[in-house]
Order: C-alpha cells, then structure tokens, then sequence
DNA sequence: TAGTGGTCTAGACCACCGG
DNA sequence: CGGTGGTCTAGACCACTAT
C-alpha cells in the first residue's frame, strides 16, 4: 500500500506465474477498472520497469500482449495509450458443424449419408476449377440436434482413384481434413462465405421443412499453394435451427472472479 | 550461395528492414516453397541464432509472429515445428456495412432514414435488458449499392434526454461509435449472431423484395463493464444481394510478387 | 533537445522432454 | 543426462515526436 494505493498491484517474483502475465494482468485490471480510462498515456517503459522492478525488456512483453489484443496502441516518440475503442467490429468463427457444437457445449450428432463419385456440377466445377463432369467426391453428412435435422453438408474433393478413404474416418470430418488425406501439396489457402438462401426442394427435404425456407449457407473452398482447388464444402442450416455468434470480450469482464489471473487464456485467441 | 543453396537466404544487416522482419520472411518462404515441410521440425533457437547471425531473442522475435499466425508451433523440450494444419477453419469479420464494402472495394452508400424516440418492443428490451416499452432512440438506415436497397439497418440505444446527437455524424455511424457517444462508461464486452430469417412485411418494403424472401441477419450488442447492455443493432441484408465473406491465407500466397517482403502486414490480423 | 517506443545483444536460469 | 523452448536481465543504439 506504498505507492498508487490499490491491490494487486505488485509483481510476486516468487511466484510462478511469468512476471510479465502479472504485470499484464494489473494493467488489464487497471483499466476494467477505470483506473485508467480510454485514451489515457500508460507510464513509458522505462517507468514501469523501475516501478515494478523488472527489466524494460520484461516490461515490453506484457505491453506487447495487449497492444496485440488491442487494447493499448503504441504510438512512437508519444507514449502507449489505452484505446479509445476496445469493442469494435467482431469476428465469428467457422468451423465445422461438429466442432461447433462441442464449442458451444451443444450435443450433436453427424450422419454421413453416403460417398458418392460424381461428375461436378457447374457449381462445384467453378469452386475447384476444372471442367463439370470431372469426376469428383462427394461426402454428404446429415446434421443433428437433438434428433432432429438442423443441416446437411456437402464436401466435394477432387477424385484421386489411388486414394482410400477409411469409413471409419469419416464420422467427424472437417474440409481440411478430408484434403489434406486425399490430397498432396501444401494446403495454403482459404475463402469462405456465408449467406442467406432459399431452401431447394432437395434440401428441404433433408432438412424436413418445406422448400423456399430461409436456409443460412456457409460454403468454404480450400486452394492449395500452388493456385489448385482442393476441396469445396458446402453446409445448409435451416435458419430456423442454427445460427453463427461470437463473443468478444477483450478485458475479460465477463469471467470476471475475483480470483487469480486465471483468465489469462483470453488474450491467446482474438476469436 | 554459401550454405543451404537458396536466394535470399541471409538476414541483411545493412537494411531499413528489421532483422527479425527478415528472417520471419525467410522461414515463411521456405514453408510456402516446400523447403520446410508440414510438420517439420525447423532448427533449434540457437542454431538459427549462429546461422543467421543474431541474438537468440531476435530469432524468438521472428518466430513469435509464426507462431502467433499458426504457422509454427513450439513445443516445450521438443522443438519447434511447422503446423501440420495450416489452415483450420476461418474466421469471418463483422464490420458495419460502410466498412465492409469499403475493405471490398464496392462503391457503396447509406440513408438515413430517420431517427426516433420510441417505446422498446419486447426484442429490442429484452437485448438491452431494460423494461419493454422504455424509451430507446432508433436509427433507420438503408443500406445501397448502386443505388439498389441491399440491406437495412437499425440500431437502438439506450435514449438518455442528455444527449445531443448531431445529424452530420450520422452518415455512417458503428454501433460502438454511437454508444460511445451516448454512454458514459466502458465499452467491455460484444456478442454478435448472424442467422437467415425470412423478410417481414416491413423490411420487404424497404428491400424491394418480397416478404418471405431469405434475409442474412446480423445482430450486435454491445455491453459496458458493470454489465449493462448499451446498445442493440440489427442489419437486415437481402439474401440474394448480400453476403458475407473471408480469405484466409496465412503464408501470404496470393500476394506473392516476387518481391521483398512487403507482405509483411499480412501477419498483423488473423481476421 | 529530451523523451518515447522499436530493435537488438550476449549473456543467464529455469522447466520440460527424450533417451 | 543434454537439448529444447520460456523467461528475464541490463545494458545499447536508433527513429520518431514534441517543444
């Protein structure tokens, strides 16, 4: 209780925790807390370092997880500053039907229908670049919750005959997976989309609803590093049953204990 | 031409380009060029440190931003190596509509259609967590591209009679921008949802569609640190002029020309 | 000019991991 | 055990910014 007047405001250099964690933390805590204020100038480097005993060089290092959070921005000749924007626009993430739901803690089931060698469609000619009728795999899988049927999903993959694919492995695949299992090459590049449709009599009746729906498609194409297509995936979710989110919360706030800086993880991912 | 036989092997001192700049270059480029491989273990720390000249913390400087891109992955006792999944699933950005079409490059505009004091309906008070039938301030806005309606938004605040909004700043408000204005307090914590809905009557009238038609729906609410929600928005896109999308494209590919490594912000954001 | 962040060094000790 | 990455130090020089 010697210099600013709150707590937790020291580095334990006994305990485990990395100096530079805690020094975050205080830091994340002083503004969550209105100590510092958006906008404000931080002490320099130097002055933490000699406040808190550490080298300028640890100093950086906490500052550093921050300012990649962005909640500080790091303006040269001037001083740090804490934002004056720590919630701006978002990210939602993408990821397969089956790691999404165990994200969210939602049980859900796959059931892979059937694996089919077809000629590609116009559609899923374009999206691999080669010529419709090509030969192609297609891996078609019917997502559950609850019993009932929220999506079917569709990944098509160039058709190599010398490939296997093990039955077995096919239960929770993602589009990565699936190529990187069919296909040589580095897997170097992606592009997704995410829209809004009308159910096609098709999928309606996957999906047991009627056709003309409003279905949410999220379709994501896989390119590899040399510039060739590798795999198109297509997922249709009846918008009555499953929807995208996110949270973002770079301070935080919401797994706020009171407890140590166990919420550390935080910063890891932006998400 | 000395020692492993590639071009620009070597880490140049003499450059304005930073050293750890450099060699985080030179280590992408052998992943994307084949040298390194998926899953390869790349040399130890204090080997590249000899090899290339620089202090071992200058090599962890070049690595840290592989590794925070995914690319690299260092393991305790082990080594470090290149990711065998280089690309996993995505993530998509959220940004408001003047933003998105601006990062895309489609010309793009928005009209106000009007701002209003109204009682909260149940949604709209049950996002904000106050008592339907509250006052919120309700900002209209049609979405254009080409002059054709794609999209319309609405964003609701908390109405305090204190605030003075000034119509010019209207244009192309965020939803953060318009609570940071409105809100004393900080800003912590968003959740976003994108879902497909079918068009209401009154949003088709705005979207010159029919109702029924699928509509892509992002919503966002923003809350500050005590907890309180401070703002509400909705974007009503029509499903067959709107979407949204992402490329991901960790080593840089796409961009490559070629030349010295101006590619470098790539790594900034993993969007 | 003085103060700031950006980069870099040449060491050090540690925890972890395989053999 | 020896090698690895994780942390940390006490300096250094630089480019940038404001005054």
């Amino acid at each position: 209780m010697s210099v600013t007047g709150g707590r937790n405001l020291e580095v334990n250099r006994a305990s485990f925790e990395p100096a530079y964690h805690q020094l975050r933390e205080i830091i994340r805590r002083q503004i969550a807390s209105g100590e510092l204020r958006l906008g404000d100038r931080i002490p320099p480097e130097n002055e933490l370092a000699q406040r808190y005993q550490l080298s300028r060089m640890t100093v950086r290092r906490a500052l550093e997880d921050l300012v990649e959070a962005g909640i500080l921005v790091p303006k040269r000749g001037l001083g740090t500053f804490v934002a004056r924007r720590l919630v701006d626009a978002g990210t939602v993430r993408i990821d397969d039907f089956s790691e999404e739901m165990r994200r969210r803690g939602i049980p859900a089931e796959c059931k892979l229908l059937g694996v089919r060698i077809m000629p590609a469609d116009g559609n899923v000619a374009t999206r691999l670049r080669i010529d419709a009728g090509s030969a192609v795999m297609l891996l078609l899988r019917l997502l559950l919750v609850e019993g009932e049927p929220v999506g079917i999903d569709r990944k098509y993959l160039l058709y190599d005959r010398s490939s296997r694919i093990l039955e077995s492995e096919l239960e929770h695949p993602s589009l990565p997976d699936l190529v990187e299992r069919e296909t040589s090459g580095l897997l170097g590049r992606a592009s997704i989309t995410v829209k809004a449709c009308s159910a096609s009599q098709e999928d309606a009746g996957y999906l047991g609803c009627a056709a003309g729906e409003p279905v949410l498609v999220v379709e994501q194409t896989l390119y590899l590093s040399d510039g060739r297509s590798a795999g198109y995936g297509k997922t249709v979710y009846r918008g009555d049953k499953h929807y995208l989110t996110a949270e973002i919360d770079p301070l935080g706030i919401r797994d706020r204990d009171g407890g140590q800086a166990e919420m550390a993880g935080i910063l890891q991912r932006r998400g």
